[in-house]
DNA sequence: CTGAATCCTTTGTGATACTG
DNA sequence: CAGTATCACAAAGGATTCAG
């Protein structure tokens, strides 16, 4: 029946939701970037082309380099990010026909502007890690207790 | 033989960056915010409970009202997220031992302290999805006329 | 009403080897 | 050097059914 006697039950639209300084924002578009960048490898390849690029705007990464910045990650992935993120436009790839190979990968002025919304995320992040860590310890712990 | 003549090529730190305002920033912790609220449904259940909080602070969300704000996620996910959400201190769920069953469920001042975080990013999506989006439209396009 | 349990498909990620 | 191809595995997500 869904009534509402004690008041609002109407369904929430959650495609629109009220920001702080009321503007609107839109939860499929948060999460269609955050498809793009909530992948293991996204953010460490972004935050290394910021940097490559703050450090030296004249010359872009190659490849090789991305790879020994990010030794963790497999060639295959490295690959594939970097083609997602260029398709989407934050990376640029300049391929030089020569030999040997060389490609070279730098981040957008697109990919710049994603800068202060990750610096968000990672001031955030570096304030309630800690804070978060510890809920997590505790219900473990609690779950530990009960066996 | 990674020399360097043309400066430096020594492999960069991808886990420090310096932000914007000088501050420092590590890509571990934020991929660690971005395992929380990256998967399908938790950015849009965060915002459902943000606005239900906002709207009326007192009276916390029931399971089923939840489901019915966000008609596509399966109960499977929402009580998966709800709980992952729960662990991490975000949400705060309450049970009331009764006939039919009754669990709340609400934003934690944590989860919402997160919301200026989701603003940032929407606003960005906002601002950029379009270039985005004509990006990714290019490169298909591209690709298909190749075939 | 609020889930837990089960089965199933899709997607993400990694290891390894091979190539122009 | 900068990939591609292949195989394998784990995790995410969905559909359906069952239970207190």
């Amino acid at each position: 029946m869904d009534t509402n006697a004690a008041g609002m039950a109407e369904p929430i639209d959650f495609r629109h939701h009220l920001t702080a300084d009321g503007g609107r924002i839109c939860a499929r578009m948060i999460c269609r970037t955050l498809d793009l960048i909530a992948n293991k490898w996204a953010v460490p390849i972004i935050l290394t082309l910021a940097a490559a690029r703050q450090q030296r705007p004249d010359r872009p990464m190659r490849f090789s380099e991305l790879s020994r910045a990010l030794p963790l990650i497999t060639q295959k992935e490295l690959t594939k990010q970097l083609r997602s993120l260029e398709a989407a436009g934050l990376v640029g790839r300049h391929v030089h026909a020569a030999v040997p190979p060389r490609v070279e990968y730098w981040l957008t002025d697109l990919g710049v502007s994603l800068r202060p919304v990750l610096d968000a995320l990672g001031r955030w992040s570096a304030e309630n890690g800690p804070a978060m860590a510890a809920n997590l310890q505790q219900k473990q712990d609690a779950v530990a207790a009960a066996e």
